[in-house]
RNA sequence: GGGCGAAUAGCUCAGCUGGUCUAGAGCGCCUGCCUUACACGCAGGAAGUCGGGGGUUCGAAUCCCUCUUCGCCCACCA
């Protein structure tokens, strides 16, 4: 039965498909069922994404490391799934509705929440589908999504479990609100961004004061002056001292407050005045608890002023009744600047923090919120870490963890939206009793009666997504999956969800199982463009992986990503040059396309296996591939236990092309080629060394490699996904044989090196004198003579000494024997007669020719340097240039001569 | 304001605990080759005072200090 001839390029896209679905036909994805559990919970994207190279990173990384403990034997799990992404989801229907010209009131709470349903349904296995492209062996059977009814009983057990321990509380204080989205956000979902604002210097003027008497403020939204309740100096401070007491005239309003001390001020920042809004500034907010102080809201959800009706009278000016804050800010600036109570402005640069999923400029608001304390969830997960139980590679990353953890802060978990889990907590409207319930309850758990009613914010997506690792398992019920895959191994994931989700998850995963939820944080770096700016579609830098798939096929891109992330290290790509970015990894896997149609095509039947062949037939080559061999798969081995994908995917590749292809490969040809002595056993090291070699590579470039093995002469059906990774057998090791051939290729580098320099035709071949420097390199030399012979095309070797024929002392060449001679790097001494190989006199023109051509450069140069023109108005940097381009030349110009004088021209 | 990271060939980066580094790879560049596995290739070659300065050491790209430039994270100085 013959297979048809492989193609001489290999093309990804006629058998990558086919490849996944025999995989998946096989069920190789699934765990095997004996074998040490080794499991990994993928970071579920988004329902709505679309895949991008950032996801292509980061589940190639993980397939990486499923794909070498599947072969290793262990139950290998990788669990897959998507998150409902609250925010970004709801946001994402709200603009497709906005172009039909409608908003989510206008569908009503359950009507948008069945949209968005309908809108998960069609697209939410897109990206699943998009991971199946790039090679993802996920266990597709498992896979999760967090709004999935089991799901959402966990979520709702944890959330009534937290609450019953007393761990979730109602807070009245400042929080981040986004305008645009209308929710609360927690801490991590209100970014710091830098931005150029301005700080106003506004004049409160003294009650009963002299005139022109006034306290200065300084501010970065003036329009919160409208919500001040006192202004607040600190107690020691010497230069505010006189004014606590006084009362001051909050402009544009008929309100006067009161200066008192509190120790939150910085006398050093401004004026030493500070303006007190609780209701719109956090740090005023614990002022005004501290002092009982109203806190008086002057905006409406979407930031327009209001007056809030304050029984001081009004705070607002009509003027800005429903205004923009923005609009507001500029219109109080000119009232101000109008009654002269504007000191000045200064140019400002700070950090104002924005909605991480819109931008929007967040406004600190006061409102109700419910919140997660986080203490005591953090004391274990510090813990764990500070005892080394979980780490971090790269290690650096463990101390953000660790800070982090040590200054935590309570989490707002409530989200004023509707699409995610309903907070299940309920009120009784006739008693007042409030509870949360794991059943949505039909009357007052305390009066029996009374109508309920069920809190209408939902939770933040990270709620869902903190149980992720055993959620998606069965629990909270006791399912054989928890018991067997919980605890996984290792989380595979970017550095900025190390707060949002991974702290997360680690104090979730010991709350309420005991355990942490993975022994492992892998945290790799963000791809960027050539500018170092991160990939975004706003941006328009993006790169489609499964562009890069069709054009290069799916393991040119992992290769491409695996090949290049360096642990904890930025991945730079090209999004304006695929060709150049992708290129490697698909020459690469060309490479192997092509080592492997020769090997194929020689191999006929199944060889016998390594161990049959006696070793006294083995030449000298053999031994040393099979010693590399066990020193690759030692290398690739040791790199992907430590998480250093790239040396794993680098070894290989070396390996592979440097050592197999070009060497060994090129001088075993002609024992493979018809019936010679010694085909047998150099067929039998081919099989095994190339087996050997597709194992290797088989975790980061899955596809060809699978379908190379489906060619090999007696593997049958089986896939290479689930043989077994190669063990390094140290009884092939070497390293004698090493050495050996080391000289071997010393010696015909020296003689490429030779017909190179001089020109000779690749047609023509030359003889080569030598005198090897120790017994070493004479044995290995004269052993190979005919491997050398052929690598280097030489017509013969002569080891000097050994024949009369030619003994030439390689150190005195004559004018009668023109040639050249090298040095090894032990000493060995080569002499390449050239008369006979290539026209000297013509050559000697040549050269000559080339000589003159430098000179006439150098002149030219030199003029060039000397001219005081160039030199005064030239950078120093072109100048340096240029005398480095002369320098170079004047070498040149010496080697020719050199040259020349080998070849005895005149 | 605090912390972390990076600075090595034109570009992207290796170089892990100081000495096989007279500093490597891939891409790009130069020269020659369509040599029956591969031109997505083969052979050969050029190219770096390892960001600046100081120090420790017999010896430093590698350790320490300092400066410069980039990047990231954290932070209630309005």
């Amino acid at each position: 039965m013959t297979r048809p001839a492989l193609p001489p390029q290999y093309d990804p896209s006629a058998t990558e498909s086919s490849t996944y679905r025999r995989w998946q036909d096989a069920g190789v994805f699934q765990p095997r069922t004996g074998g040490e559990p080794y499991v990994i919970v993928m970071p579920p994207p988004n329902v709505t994404a679309v895949l991008h190279v950032g996801h292509g990173l980061n589940n190639t990384i993980q397939d990486v490391l499923i794909r070498f403990e599947r072969m290793r034997g262990r139950a290998a799990l990788w669990l897959p799934g998507t998150d409902h992404a609250g925010i970004a989801t709801q946001n994402m229907v709200e603009r497709l509705l906005a172009r039909e010209g409608k908003t989510r009131f206008d569908l009503g709470r359950e009507g948008f929440v069945e949209r968005v349903w309908q809108y998960v349904r069609e697209t939410g296995q897109t990206i699943l589908d998009q991971l199946k492209a790039i090679g993802a062996s996920c266990d597709w059977t498992r896979t999760r999504f967090t709004l999935d009814p089991g799901y959402s009983a966990a979520v709702r057990h944890t959330f009534v479990t937290l609450w019953e321990q007393g761990l979730i509380y109602r807070g009245h204080r400042v929080i981040h609100w986004c305008p645009r989205c209308l929710t609360a956000l927690s801490d991590e979902e209100a970014e710091f961004h830098e931005s150029d604002g301005k700080l106003y210097y506004i004049r409160y003027p003294v009650v009963g004061g002299e005139a022109g008497q006034a306290v200065v403020v300084a501010t970065t939204r003036p329009e919160t002056l409208f919500g001040d309740v006192v202004v607040a100096v600190h107690p020691e401070a010497p230069h505010t001292r006189w004014a606590i007491g006084r009362r001051v005239q909050l402009p544009l309003t008929h309100i006067a407050l009161a200066v008192m001390p509190d120790a939150a001020v910085d006398p050093q920042f401004g004026t030493g005045f500070v303006k007190v809004t609780p209701a719109h500034d956090a740090t005023d907010f614990e002022i005004g608890q501290r002092h009982g102080l109203p806190m008086p809201l002057i905006m409406d959800p979407e930031a327009r002023l209001r007056d809030p009706g304050d029984p001081v009278g009004r705070r607002v000016p009509e003027a800005l009744e429903g205004m923009d804050r923005f609009a507001a800010r500029k219109w109080t600036v000119a009232q101000l600047e109008a009654a002269g109570l504007l000191a000045k402005v200064e140019p400002y640069r700070h950090a104002i923090r924005r909605c991480h999923r819109c931008d929007t400029v967040v406004e600190p608001r006061l409102s109700d919120q419910w919140f997660v304390k986080m203490a005591p969830l953090a004391d274990p997960a510090l813990e764990a870490y500070r005892s080394g139980k979980l780490k971090f590679v790269p290690e650096r990353w463990g101390g953000v963890f660790e800070n982090w953890l040590a200054n935590i802060r309570d989490w707002n978990i409530s989200r004023q939206l509707w699409w995610g889990h309903r907070i299940p907590i309920f009120r009784c409207q006739a008693c007042g009793e409030e509870w949360a319930d794991r059943q949505d309850p039909a009357a007052c758990r305390r009066c029996g009666q009374g109508p309920v009613t069920q809190d209408p914010d939902v939770l933040d997506t990270w709620f869902s997504s903190w149980l992720w690792p055993f959620a998606t398992l069965g629990w909270p019920e006791e399912t054989d999956d928890l018991r067997r895959f919980y605890p996984g191994h290792t989380m595979v994931t970017a550095a900025e969800i190390i707060f949002f989700w991974v702290a997360r998850m680690v104090m979730a995963g010991l709350h309420f199982l005991g355990r942490l939820p993975f022994e492992w944080v892998y945290i790799h770096g963000t791809v960027r463009d050539t500018q170092h700016r991160k990939m975004s579609k706003s941006l328009g830098n993006g790169i489609d992986p499964l562009e890069v798939v069709q054009r290069y096929g799916a393991d040119a891109l992992r290769f491409t990503v695996v090949a290049g992330a360096p642990v904890g290290t930025d991945v730079i790509l090209d999004p304006k040059d695929l060709e150049t970015s992708f290129a490697p990894g698909r020459n690469f896997a060309n490479k192997l396309w092509n080592a492997g149609r020769l090997i194929l095509s020689t191999l006929g039947g199944a060889p016998e296996p390594l161990s049959a062949v006696p070793r006294a037939d083995l030449e000298l080559a053999d031994r040393w591939i099979l010693s590399r061999t066990q020193r690759a798969v030692k290398a690739v081995t040791e790199a992907l236990e430590r998480f250093r994908l790239n040396d794993a995917a680098g070894a290989a590749y070396h390996f592979l092309w440097d050592e197999l292809a070009d060497w060994y490969l090129e001088q075993v040809k002609p024992r493979l080629y018809g019936q010679v002595p010694g085909g047998e056993a150099a067929r039998a090291v081919l099989a095994h060394v190339f087996e050997t070699v597709l194992k290797l590579l088989h975790p980061v470039i899955p596809f060809i490699t699978e379908e190379l093995w489906s060619h090999l002469p007696g593997r049958g059906t089986t896939l290479l996904a689930t043989a077994p990774w190669p063990v390094a057998d140290s009884s092939w090791l070497d390293p004698d044989a090493e050495a050996r051939f080391a000289q071997v290729q010393a010696l015909v580098s020296a003689v490429r090196s030779v017909r190179a320099e001089y020109g000779v035709h690749p047609s023509r071949t030359v003889r080569a004198i030598v005198r090897p420097a120790g017994p070493l390199a004479a044995q290995a030399f004269e052993a190979e003579r005919r491997t050398i012979e052929r690598l280097a095309k030489l017509a013969s070797l002569t080891l000097d000494g050994e024949t009369a024929e030619s003994p030439v002392p390689a150190a005195q060449p004559q004018a009668a024997t023109a040639g050249a001679h090298a040095v090894l790097p032990d000493g060995s001494t080569v002499f390449v007669p050239l008369a006979d190989a290539i026209d000297v006199r013509k050559e000697c023109e040549r050269l000559s020719r080339e000589r003159e051509r430098l000179e006439r450069q150098l002149e030219a140069q030199a003029a060039r340097l000397a001219n005081p023109e160039f030199l005064s108005r030239a950078p120093a940097q072109v100048i340096e240039r240029e005398r480095a381009k002369e320098r170079s030349w004047r070498e040149q110009r010496d080697a020719l001569a050199a040259k020349l004088r080998d070849l005895g021209c005149s």
